[in-house]
DNA sequence: TTTGCTGCAAATTATTTGCATAGTA
DNA sequence: TACTATGCAAATAATTTGCAGCAAA
């Protein structure tokens, strides 16, 4: 029988208290004493298969994480700097009846940001290239 | 000065002519003379850096790369066969201006897609975990 | 001649896995 | 006792990088 363990407990309510998702190091850091990082990705999984915390990425090579009480939450991710910021605009509910319908598919989450240059890094955008 | 390679031109061809996003691998089986992975990396790159492509992952270890010419398309993504089909509904735009003036933010990009079970996969849906 | 593109091999990095140990019902 | 969680070290896999040779302006 699986068990929300402690330190699963303790990564779900570091996930449930951050308005934008978070990667395994920032995890980590908030975690009082420093569990090894393959225990912190074994929560993760198991958060995930018991949908209680939702994966993501915004074309990094890492992932980000989030619960499922924050979500759905959507995103703006600059591309400079990696800032987060969320929104909470949502309108898929309108369109994913149909979708299901017309693909037959069933839709469990979804996943929607905008990338792009926040305030700081706005004077950088034109320097790209 | 940089030049759009007869490789680099090839790749954008495949990805243009795709309407859904391919993997690293898929663009190179559709390739005759089957350059290096890393070739196709810069490729990528550069179409990426040029404003002629866009990568994404469905949270999968591996990304995808799509063409602007056929985004904004959105998707659904099956999570258990990783299949992937596009629509075309997008009310980004909407909000798009919106959340540019009231976060002071440049959107560049957007990504935007459902997850779940497709028609073949939606009997496994409860067998997870 | 200079600059940039490609192949190859090695490096990098996030993530996963095997195994031994510790914790818990 | 039996089962699950964790730490540690090693493995894996996608991607990146250094460098040499090649092609193009």
């Amino acid at each position: 029988m699986k068990k929300l363990s402690e330190l699963r407990q303790h990564i779900l309510n570091i996930l449930e208290a951050s308005e934008i998702p978070l990667t395994v190091e920032q995890i980590r850091e908030r975690l009082r004493l420093k569990p090894n990082l393959s225990s912190i990705y074994r929560s993760l999984l198991y958060l995930e298969e018991t949908g209680k915390a939702l994966s993501l990425s915004f074309g990094t090579p890492f992932r980000f994480y989030c619960s499922y009480r924050e979500h759905p939450a959507h995103y703006l991710f600059c591309k400079r700097c990696q800032s987060i910021q969320a929104f909470h605009v949502c309108f898929a509910q309108e369109i994913q009846d149909r979708l299901e319908l017309e693909n037959n598919f069933t839709i469990t989450d979804h996943v929607f940001y905008f990338t792009g240059y926040c305030q700081r890094c706005r004077p950088f955008e034109k320097i790209q290239l």
